[in-house]
DNA sequence: CTGGGGACGGGGCCC
DNA sequence: AGGGCCCCGTCCCCA
């Protein structure tokens, strides 16, 4: 039975790979990945230790992996995948269409007030402004990515997917895109092929039995960090997903979707 | 049926 | 500009 994403995910099933085109692209993984397979080959084990990770899903003081509720934030409601981030959003984000669910250069205005207040610096920073939206950035190159990332692209996507339809408002989210076809990172082991180096090394762990992210409140340990971060919420009594009608709480949002899918929310 | 682990894709950010 | 990395999300499988 194929995976849920198979390696070919936008290929008919009458196509295959281009293996001969691969040939002048393969990208090669240090030898060393493989050297003395199944040895556990890659460095630099990880360690993700309740400190330097804050699960969301912990909005509960009952939880050990408490973390402070950002003010103006519901427990568990609407709750923004992006939160788990130290980082703020950026600045071109769309949160500001929330709201209303229309642009709304009010609150883009509002937004950058309230940055130049908690930066004053940014007052003085700030001399490049976007024509079409408006919107001032401290550098011309933060102008420049703005404009192609978001708002020239709004107005025209010229790059175009030559193996499939998908179009592209600049050419390195193309190119990008243009591997997952080409699928240039080939695994020695077993001739897997993937579209970025990094998925091929932390396909390459499956082979290695590395495991190289480990969970701070267990012995369990994990080859994907994603998977650590799934894991780390059923340490949690609190899971992040939310049902509206029943409240119950899941730690992935596969699990609320089977959840409601299953007729909670009908039967309330 | 539910919960959890394994494997993976793709967008976005940073350097 | 491009690569590396992080994060979110999804699906399959299994206990």
């Amino acid at each position: 039975m194929p995976r849920s994403f198979p390696v070919k995910k936008h290929f008919n099933a009458s196509k295959k790979p281009n293996y001969s085109e691969l040939d002048t692209h393969t990208v090669i993984i240090s030898p060393c990945l493989y050297e003395g397979y199944p040895v556990p080959v890659i460095p630099q084990p990880e360690v993700l230790r309740s400190g330097a990770y804050s699960p969301i899903a912990v909005w509960t003081t009952a939880s050990p992996f408490h973390a402070p509720l950002p003010a103006g934030l519901s427990p568990l409601s609407g709750y923004p995948a992006s939160l788990g981030r130290v980082s703020p959003p950026p600045p071109s984000d769309t949160s500001s269409k929330d709201h209303s669910g229309s642009e709304s250069p009010i609150s883009d205005e509002e937004e950058r007030l309230q940055s130049k207040l908690s930066d004053p610096h940014a007052i003085e920073a700030e001399k490049f402004q976007c024509n079409l939206c408006n919107k001032t950035y401290s550098t011309f190159s933060g102008l420049g990515k703005h404009k192609q990332l978001h708002c020239d692209a709004q107005s025209r996507k010229s790059f175009s997917c030559k193996y499939c339809d998908k179009e592209y408002v600049s050419l390195g989210a193309l190119k990008m895109h243009i591997r997952t076809h080409t699928l240039p990172c080939v695994c020695k082991i077993c001739g897997k092929a993937f579209s970025r180096p990094w998925l091929l090394q932390g396909h390459i762990r499956t082979h290695t039995g590395e495991k190289p992210f480990s969970c701070s409140h267990c012995s369990r340990a994990f080859a994907d960090r994603s998977n650590l971060r799934a894991h780390l919420q059923t340490h949690s009594d609190v899971k992040k997903y939310q049902c509206k009608s029943c409240s119950k709480t899941f730690s992935r949002m596969s699990l609320l979707h089977k959840h409601e899918e299953s007729g909670c929310c009908a039967a309330h």
